[in-house]
DNA sequence: ACCTGAACACCGTTCAAGT
DNA sequence: ACCTGAACACCGTTCAAGT
């Protein structure tokens, strides 16, 4: 069993300093930075999907038990990606007005989640999280808070909005994989094509502009109405 | 459409005179519907991911190409087994108020999927959806309608609403399935465990009460905030 | 018409070495 | 200390037959 394993959640830069004067044996090869970029690289280019650990292996010109010997599993790759990434972060300037501060800092979640849309896929699946991106839950919560609401409240109300972005990210990225992925109509618009007036008059009424409708990005409109539904009403 | 065959006994061999009429050739063993049966075990014990055309084979003892004599792909696969549990739909009765309908509508279809979640996983990652569900959809649309949205505004209310459940049962789901996982304490909870009290003062300050208020099911009262931030406020 | 078995091109991960 | 190569136990899917 080898023992190297360095403490996943904390920055990237210690390296292989901490040993200086004692350093024996083989020089490294690959490192752990160097193995987070190409990561980066495969999942910016091809999609999560297609990260293994044999084509990372591949790209860093090793082998895959290379990689092994630098992160337990893949498990510990995609947390340090995602650490990486939170790095990357957006923390906007925050408005004196609490119910706009949330706003502004859900906004900034969301898009820079958008940016890298595979993450939400990623965290809602396995677990995976950085605890740098905890500032947008206290953000949330502490605005909402000055909003009037209790701390339970303001917890339901970071959640639902969490279930709102996640779900919209979630969707989108499908969508956009999708259209990637292949140009023949998808099953959703061939269903889409041929819907029965009687039953769905309203579906089939857009029939045509479906494709233009829903093309519109109506993240922040959809945002804004929840935060009134869940803050207290402005005095 | 293919035509589904009525479900055949599955175990001892039919004999030759089970056949009628212009039917040659060798007596099937496994049937569609059989196939689906079968699936949907699988699922419901082990989850989506312990679905292999393998696994399936083995357990309807048979081979992983008698099953691809009577479905094209995992992907059909998936979708015949969505279209089954369509059928299971929960159709609430529709209150006349049309506020209160959306409500009920986006109620019945988180309740219908919160009884499979792993159905939300699939159609948003593989764009598989049943056309029975377009009830839902049709039903939103037209109660928003009803309220005085614009049927574009209506389909972007409707799609807030998907968003907000959508991401409700994917969170939701991935805690469940977490927990029937292992036991040990999550990535998660350890980093909730020693947050940084200066930094993250107000989800610090939860520490200990972290778990119990994440269980509270709150979907109901985030529905309605949502919905009354989307539809225009009452006469 | 329906099913079988072997094979292809993949996975993540472990074992036992090699330098 | 770091890396290699072979192997294990899996995938979805295709090919070529067998009955």
């Amino acid at each position: 069993m080898p023992v190297c394993r360095a403490p996943a959640a904390h920055g990237p830069e210690m390296g292989q300093d901490g040993q200086v004067g004692t350093r024996t044996g083989r020089p490294p090869k690959i490192s752990r930075p160097d193995i987070i970029a190409a990561a980066r690289r495969i999942i910016d280019t091809d999609g999560v999907d297609r990260l293994t650990m044999r084509r990372l292996a591949h790209d860093l010109g090793s082998t895959p038990m290379a990689v092994y010997h630098h992160v337990r599993d893949k498990e510990e790759l995609l947390l340090l990606v995602l650490d990486d990434i939170a790095s990357g972060m957006l923390r906007p300037e925050l408005p004196a007005d609490p119910r706009e501060r949330v706003i502004v800092t859900a906004q900034a979640m969301h898009d820079t989640l958008a940016r890298v849309p595979w993450v939400v896929q990623v965290i809602t699946a396995d677990d995976l999280f950085s605890p740098t991106a905890l500032w947008y839950n206290e953000t949330v919560i502490d605005a909402a808070m000055a909003c009037g609401l209790s701390i339970e409240d303001a917890v339901y109300a970071y959640r639902s909005i969490w279930y709102y972005t996640a779900g919209e990210l979630i969707v989108r990225a499908a969508a956009a994989r999708r259209r990637a992925e292949d140009d023949r109509p998808t099953f959703r618009e061939r269903v889409f094509a041929d819907l029965d007036a009687e039953e769905l008059p309203r579906l089939s009424s857009l029939a045509g502009r479906w494709e233009e409708i829903s093309a519109r990005d109506t993240y922040t409109a959809g945002l804004r109405a929840l935060v009134d539904g869940l803050l207290p009403a402005r005095r």
